[in-house]
DNA sequence: CCCGAATGGATACAGTCGTATCCTAACGCT
DNA sequence: AGCGTTAGGATACGACTGTATCCATTCGGG
C-alpha cells in the first residue's frame, strides 16, 4: 500500500474535505482531527501530506479561488451565444452570488476566509488577488462597451464596475444568509444592468435609429 | 470591595472587551480568560457575570446592534438640516461603511459575528433584525419620496433600496480588507445616488421648470 | 454585633487543539 | 534476496479551552 501514491491527488482530497467543513460548519469546525474524519483517513495522513495546519488553510483558500474563477469563466462561455458586454458582466455578476448548492458552500467557505484574512495578515494577501483581477478585467471590457457606443459617455466604467461588483458581494451575503433568495438577488443585478445599458424607459439608448 | 456593584455597569464593561478583542483579533481569539485580561479583571468576574460563553457572545452582538442604530441616527440627525430624502439615504448609507476608526473596528467585529452566524444557528436570529429594519425603513422613505415627486415614477423603491443597502454591505468589505478607501467608497455610493435622484446628464429631473 | 449574602481570587477538570515521535508494513531497486 | 525509502498507524505532549468548585473577603441589615 505504500509507496506508488500521487501526492497532488491526496492533497486534493484532503482540500477538498477541509473546503466541505468549512463550507458547512465554518472554518472554526476546522481541525487536523476533523479534517481526517471527513477524509476518510488517519490523522497521521492529514500530517504526512501538509507540514501544517497553515499550509492547509492556504491550499483551502487557493483551491476555492480557483473554483470561483472556473465558475466565472464557465458561465461566461455559456453566455457566449450573446457576445454582448451586458452578457458578460451578467454572467460573471450571476457567477458571484451562490445559485446552486455547491457554489453556496463555497461562498460559504469564502465568507469565513474573508472575515478570518481580516484578522490572519497571511491569509489576506492571497484573499486579494481574484477580486482584484475581476474587477480590472471588468473595468477593461466596460470601457470598451463604453467606446463601442453600447453604455452612455457620461458613465465612469470603474464606478460602474467597483459598484456592481459590491453589489454582488452585498447581495451573496444575503443570499447566504437567508434573507434573500438567489432569484431576487438576479432581479436585482438585472435591474441596474437594465439603467447600466439604457432599457430603462428615459435613458440612454446604445443604438438610435 | 464585595457589594454594591452595578451589575449593569459590569457587564457593559466586559461586552466593551470582548468586542474591542473581537474587532482586533477577530471572534477566534475571544476567549474567557482574554475577555478577562482585556478588561483588566480575574476570571472568574467574567463567570460571575456572564453564566457562559454563549451569553457573552450574545451580548456582544446586541450592543454591536445598538452601536450601529445609534451610529445611523446620529448621522441621520447630523443631516437633518437638509431633510431631503436623499439627504436621508446618504446618512443611513454612510453610516454602514466605516469612517472612523471606531466604527472600522465595529464592523470587523460585525463580520465576524456575521460570519459566525452563517452556520451559529443561535446568532443568526439576533443578526438579522436590524439589516431587515433598515431595508423596511428605508423603503417606506423612498416610497414617500417617489409620490412627492422626488424621484423617477419607473423607479423600484424597493429594489432600488435593497441594491443600495447590498451596495454598502459590499462596500464596507472591501473597506476593511484595505482595497478601497472610506472616500472612495463615499464617492460611489453619491455617484448611485445622483443617478438616482435624478443627477445624472440624462435623467429625471425631480423638480422640472 | 454578627450573620448571611454578595463578590471575586485560586485552582481544578475534562476536552480539544496542533504538533512531534515511535514504530511497522510494503514496495522499488540493485 | 535484502536494503532503504516511502506511507501511515498509534500514541504522547504541552498548551489552551469552557466550566465548576472551594474558599476568603467584605459589606448591609437584624
Amino acid at each position: 500500500m505504500p509507496r506508488q501514491v500521487d501526492h497532488d491527488e491526496r492533497r486534493r482530497l484532503l482540500t477538498e474535505a477541509l473546503l466541505r467543513i468549512a463550507g458547512t460548519r465554518g472554518l472554526r469546525a476546522v481541525s487536523m482531527r476533523e479534517i481526517a474524519a471527513e477524509a476518510g483517513v488517519s490523522l497521521r495522513v492529514v500530517q504526512y501530506y501538509f507540514a501544517n495546519k497553515q499550509a492547509l488553510l492556504e491550499s483551502g483558500l487557493t483551491e476555492l479561488g480557483a473554483r470561483m474563477d472556473r465558475r466565472v469563466k464557465q458561465r461566461a462561455a455559456a453566455a457566449a451565444g450573446e457576445l454582448t458586454p451586458r452578457g458578460v458582466l451578467a454572467a460573471v455578476l450571476g457567477a458571484i452570488v451562490p445559485f446552486d448548492e455547491q457554489s453556496r458552500l463555497d461562498s460559504m467557505a469564502w465568507t469565513a476566509y474573508y472575515s478570518a484574512a481580516l484578522t490572519d495578515p497571511a491569509l489576506a494577501a492571497a484573499g486579494l488577488t481574484l477580486p482584484n483581477a475581476l474587477e480590472n478585467f471588468l473595468t477593461l471590457r466596460l470601457t470598451a462597451a463604453q467606446q463601442a457606443g453600447d453604455i452612455a459617455p457620461d458613465r465612469d466604467p470603474r464606478t460602474e464596475v467597483a459598484g456592481l461588483l459590491a453589489l454582488a458581494n452585498g447581495l451573496t451575503s444575503s443570499v447566504l444568509s437567508g434573507q434573500r433568495s438567489h432569484e431576487a438577488a438576479t432581479e436585482i443585478i438585472d435591474y441596474y444592468l437594465d439603467r447600466l445599458f439604457g432599457r430603462d424607459h428615459r435613458g440612454f439608448d446604445p443604438h438610435p435609429p
